[in-house]
DNA sequence: CGCAGTGTTGAAGCATATCAACTTGGGTGG
DNA sequence: CCACCCAAGTTGATATGCTTCAACACTGCG
């Protein structure tokens, strides 16, 4: 099923049921990943897109030294590189932080959509859009936040992109990651983020505890991170 | 002239003439900005996007406490908000780096190519991704590079960019900004700007005086940053 | 039971910010 | 034409943030 991306798509716009039908056409094919592995491999040309339907992945980059950045994160109802449709050639990889399901879009497919379904096309394009509104946001966070405030804004986003396709529970959503990899994330060292994190605890605006964040002060935490959500765009409207 | 445009749009797939005349025909509007002037205002919400078609301008965002962080720097031949067409409301501000010549798209009118023209819509789409590729590149070396390598990365990303468009002389482009303007773009301060800068200067892979950069040895300069230009898609093939 | 992955802690050293002063060069008004 | 001014660049000193190294605690699992 591919719900989650229905529900990721319809928050920002109108999506017809026969636009659903195109979708679910296209996104027939399913494979399943364990944690830890690639789903898609940097330099690869993939033939088809890749819509996460469960679990969570991230793009990443490896230094000659060993030293990895995450570039990104998504969530059950992303496309992980839709982005490669254009792109032809992956200029990243992308692995699993958890066991992941996905569904896979042939790129004969998107492509006979951009030619026939452009209201569609406009809506896919707009989802790679928004991942690039928020690599723009990490970008700020990582330039000009303290490293408290970037970790909060992680949270405020995470929450967020999380409710959307139904993943939150109250004030709380599984944070299966480990804190190496959350480094990774904000491109500190290990002991730093942890030390970061007990900053956070130690202002109780948040618990993590058995991979599952709660947020305790969403107003106190949002204000650390300086976080405004207009750029993740979740406002349904005509694109 | 929209000559810019379509040298950085046939770097990465054929544009046919009839695909050029419909640019032609959208791009009609021109306007001029002077060097500090915002040719867009974060929450704004335009009808049309902006292509650069003379100087640098750069995309940026302000912090509470006053500190700026620019997320991408863009020159001759680039959309500075293409993205805005998809995202409609402007989650950040542009700014003219230099004096500004840029061109005027109407969204309505990029609308009707996204009905009718679909392989032009593909390329307009690329290149709203190619901007993505950047925004992760810019985050890598934010995070896992030292200040001297990302410095360098940038010297080498922008020659590239800027050779696409026929602004290079030899191993040399214009640079017109300040150190304080690229301590920005880096997110670090600017005493600390200016001292990564005479190391790479020390170094002798590069020279920047009378706001001219010339790079003195490539090869160098690029193993400093590390830099691989796939991410960049200087590739022409069909999209 | 022991092992491996994860989380936590403290200490020492390097990287970067901040503050403050000084230099340089081009532009402008007296 | 000179004196001055201002923006940009440069430098050194001090303080803070962050990394690295190393050790130890906790937990789930074979």
């Amino acid at each position: 099923m591919i719900e989650p991306l229905m529900l990721n798509l319809r928050t920002r716009d109108h999506v017809t049921m026969h636009e659903e039908d195109v979708l679910k056409r296209l996104i027939e094919q399913r494979r399943e990943f364990s944690a830890g592995e690639d789903l898609v491999q940097q330099g690869s040309r993939p033939s088809f897109s890749t819509v996460l339907l469960k679990g969570i992945a991230a793009r990443y980059k490896v230094l000659e030294n060993g030293s990895r950045q995450i570039t990104a994160l998504h969530v059950a109802g992303d496309f992980v590189d839709l982005h490669a449709f254009e792109l032809k050639t992956m200029d990243h990889g992308v692995v699993g932080m958890t066991p992941c399901q996905v569904g896979l879009a042939d790129h004969g497919g998107l492509r006979k959509i951009s030619e026939t379904e452009p209201h569609l096309t406009r809506i896919l394009w707009l989802s790679t859009v928004i991942d690039g509104a928020i690599h723009r946001e990490w970008i700020v966070a990582m330039g000009r936040k303290s490293r408290k405030s970037h970790l909060a804004h992680i949270v405020c986003e995470l929450f967020l992109r999380l409710k959307v396709v139904d993943q939150t529970r109250g004030m709380s959503f599984a944070l299966p990651l480990t804190q190496l990899e959350l480094a990774d994330v904000l491109g500190i060292s290990l002991v730093h983020l942890n030390k970061t994190l007990q900053t956070l605890r130690r202002d109780a605006v948040l618990t993590w505890v058995n991979r599952t964040v709660t947020i305790e002060n969403w107003d106190d935490l949002a204000r650390i991170a300086q976080f405004d959500p207009t750029y993740l765009n979740l406002v349904c409207e005509a694109r």
